[in-house]
DNA sequence: GAATTTTTTGACCAATTGGACAATTTTTCT
DNA sequence: AGAAAAATTGTCCAATTGGTCAAAAAATTC
């Protein structure tokens, strides 16, 4: 039978899927698609390196499936964002989710890091349509903001590299991070969060002069 | 001869391990030390694999060098930082210093970007000791200023953070933005010295409410 | 509970890869 | 020019790795 094209899966092979998934993020999120091996999501998976085959055609094909699960999850933060609330409110919104997401998942972060950093071998298609679609929107909201007065000039496009660059950056270079400041986990987040949510109150409010 | 230990390379010899390391950059960076392979290398510098392996011990030996010999390069211009400057005119010309290196050396930022997201295995010593050193006294110089009411108020690590973040963001991750952009590299980086100049310039302003 | 299907695994294979090495070529030195 | 040293390369090897396959084990179906 072939395990692709079948629709309903069994209970085994939704357990075993979700299994080498998971032991899959580990691996490739610390080692990249070139430098994870099957024998390593093996190890972490607790399942032989035929078995996982079984279920799996490939490693690409892992790491396609993935990727490709992840996707969604990793753009959804950005289509909370309602043109009917305040500017502000929704901006500062997006941002803590973001960060919440770099606290919460930075095995996720890390791989679309490495994936993009790489060139994007498997998501550049998503990249420039779906991707590229969702944020012309978002900045069209934003620049419909200005238009409206409720939020003063920004390149829509470089606010949100930047929100995304400096969450992200928490998750992603945590190793650099950590070995910079002692802190707790709790504490250096909670210091992010009020730094950022400084800075783009003050990037986004009127100035007074 | 043993190479390592000799002081003076002859002319060949600096003239090689020049081509090695700069085709090496090359691959590493677009790969990841694993994902980098010694034929790669050795296709890229024009050289055959003996060859290379007669410069260098093993590819780890290469890696190892062309990141400690770019390590310098990468921190030089926190060292520029003047306590005795105008706190705005020193960071902003930080920033621009920063994102003048992710536009002339991207592959340099993504090779950094590559070592620090997967553990930093061979810098991570690097980081916690010079690093950290240096990033403390320029923090402290930051506290000072803010001390003497020349600045207000900013958390001087997630400062840095948030500049190394948003700046080599168009290096490292410069496929998804020209992906979503699609603008010259020319335009694209203008914009983003604007965007990032109001960014920073807002968030160290005093206020005026 | 026997038959059938699904799952699991040990053994194996071919390709890739890092690296060794002896022989050859080139450069340098006198 | 000739000797010595340095540089280069073709050939080879062992380890790793992605993946195959047939046989065994387990689960499901009747």
């Amino acid at each position: 039978m072939n395990l692709i094209e079948k629709k309903t899966l069994s209970r085994i092979q939704k357990e075993k899927r979700s299994t080498i998934k998971k032991a899959a993020l580990e691996v490739f999120s610390e080692y990249g698609l070139r430098g994870a091996t099957l024998d390593k999501i093996a190890v972490a998976s607790g399942l032989t390196k035929p078995n996982i085959l079984y279920y799996y055609s490939s490693k690409d094909q892992i790491y396609f499936d993935v990727l490709s699960g992840l996707l969604d999850e990793w753009v959804a933060p950005l289509h909370n964002i309602s043109s009917d609330g305040d500017p502000i409110d929704e901006l500062l919104g997006y941002m803590k989710a973001k960060l919440k997401m770099s606290k919460q998942k930075p095995q996720e972060s890390k791989l679309f890091a490495t994936e993009i950093l790489h060139g994007a071998p498997l998501t550049q298609n998503v990249l420039a349509t779906s991707l590229k679609q969702t944020l012309d929107e978002k900045v069209a909201v934003i620049d419909k903001w200005i238009e409206e007065k409720k939020l003063e000039y920004v390149n829509g496009y470089h606010l949100f590299f930047s929100i995304w660059a400096m969450t992200q950056h928490y998750a992603d270079f945590d190793i650099q991070v950590k070995s910079i400041l002692n802190q707790s986990e709790e504490e250096l987040f909670d210091d992010a969060e009020e730094y950022l949510t400084s800075v783009l109150l003050r990037t986004l409010s009127v100035r007074a002069h």
